[in-house]
DNA sequence: TAATAAATGTTGCTTTATGTTGGATTATAG
DNA sequence: CTATAATCCAACATAAAGCAACATTTATTA
């Protein structure tokens, strides 16, 4: 006689998923209360139906085996974008609410933020909504409206009423130049225009800028430096941007 | 006249609903308070019209069988949808305008729309929206709010307000169920009032469905069937419904 | 209101899953 | 390589879940 499907064996999976896709057998037996044993023989059946793979000690659900390695890549071999967002990742705790604007170190950000819980996140870029979106218990507010062709942002009037919503603990911007003088800059007026608003609405703010920023020229200014809690970048900036920061009591973050 | 939907089933579904897709027949009976064999006989019901599947010790929803985020949903039996999907992609020229709604099967339709020109995209989807944001000159206007963790969909008055905005050449809808009696339904009234209302702003319907949404059950309909100009499907559904097609003047399109 | 139908609860019994034990196998440290 | 601990496996007793028949409550209709 065929076994029948069993509802343990949904249970497991439940909690292999939530692992990211293994975990040991003890681990599972105690997050379902159940014996081991149990745990095993369960695990016998969904092996047979190809569904997880066996490990001494453990189990993985079946073809998860790339993305694990993908994700060790990352981590092992972390380009400067990939390593200040982990750093801006950090700097975030399970449970907080955040403002993400558009570019590509947001993107990265948004990736880094992958194994948080509980965030309440507020964008207008459809590229950090869509690897945000249904993971985690988060809750994702995305800002509707056409999306620019070449970054897929939505700006304009009503993205900004839409932002104009919230407030959160943090605010976390890309910067496309920083120089003493002016500050942190970026090369559109509609994105500038953004980014005040949800400085503006936010408990912290944290700018994720890597090196090529430095010195580099752009038409349009964020708003005041000193608003500016944090810059998170790879590398320590010239004499002159890290005492601008002194004055504008922006603290600077390198990534690891 | 007696197989009435039953309240108690209901409850019973937003119960797995608010679990994640799955129970222990146990918990169920607690959080209704009613007995356990309660629990079982209308989830008979329920399983025999295929709504749920019945495991030993509990129960889950189907399609939900490796219960798990939406984005590995999209994997799952890939090759009927992936079907599908190039053949809606090739009624729909360069340059059209259409929406899509949310589903599995629409994010594999904006897949196989990739190499498609100017195409103007009204939807609310993130998956839809990340796919062809940033390609081909395509302009995409996406609708705003909370994405719905499980599927990453915005809904509510802005939604609809959004896309009240639009007309466009066509409208490419899923299903979760069809029978020849109510025709075509989805488990969720939101998604229905979003249906309802592309299938009235747009100039051609067209709806994807896979074999196994036949004679499924489901309980809010999409609206007038004979609004809808075609039905694709990988195979014939049973006669019944073919038959019902012809009386709405529904082209059943098969894929290839 | 009484008569009827539907849904739910209860009971005894069968089937299936689980916990426990002891011994075999496999990983890991030194 | 050996010693040690962890993991695995098989067998049995126990507990839990399923099922069917009947009793009881609740809803519907005349």
């Amino acid at each position: 006689m065929k076994p029948q499907p069993n509802h343990r064996q949904q249970e497991i999976l439940n909690v292999l998923q939530k692992a990211g896709g293994s975990a040991r057998i003890h681990s599972i037996a105690q997050t379902l209360d159940v014996s081991e044993e149990t745990v095993r023989r369960n695990i016998k059946l969904l092996a047979t139906a190809g569904t997880v793979e066996k490990l001494h000690g453990g189990v993985r659900i079946t073809g998860s085996a790339e993305e694990t390695t993908f994700q060790q890549r990352l981590q092992e071999n972390p380009e400067p974008k990939q390593r200040i967002a982990n750093k801006v990742a950090q700097m975030i705790p399970n449970g907080s609410s955040l403002f993400l604007d558009i570019g590509s170190t947001t993107a990265f950000i948004a990736d880094a933020l992958r194994d948080h819980q509980k965030l309440l996140v507020v964008t207008n870029s459809i590229a950090v909504a869509y690897k945000l979106a249904t993971r985690n218990n988060n809750r994702v507010f995305m800002a509707g409206g056409e999306l620019r062709s070449h970054d897929g942002g939505a700006f304009g009037i009503d993205a900004m009423n839409f932002a104009d919503n919230f407030h959160t603990d943090f605010a976390v911007l890309s910067a496309a130049g920083i120089n003493a003088t002016n500050g942190f800059m970026l090369f559109d007026l509609e994105e500038a225009k953004f980014s005040r608003l949800i400085m503006a609405k936010s408990a912290t703010r944290i700018i994720a800028a890597d090196a090529s920023k430095f010195n580099r020229q752009a038409p349009v200014t964020i708003g005041k430096p000193a608003l500016v809690d944090y810059l998170v970048c790879e590398a320590l900036p010239p004499d002159d941007i890290v005492n601008a920061c002194e004055n504008w009591t922006t603290e600077i973050t390198l990534a690891d």
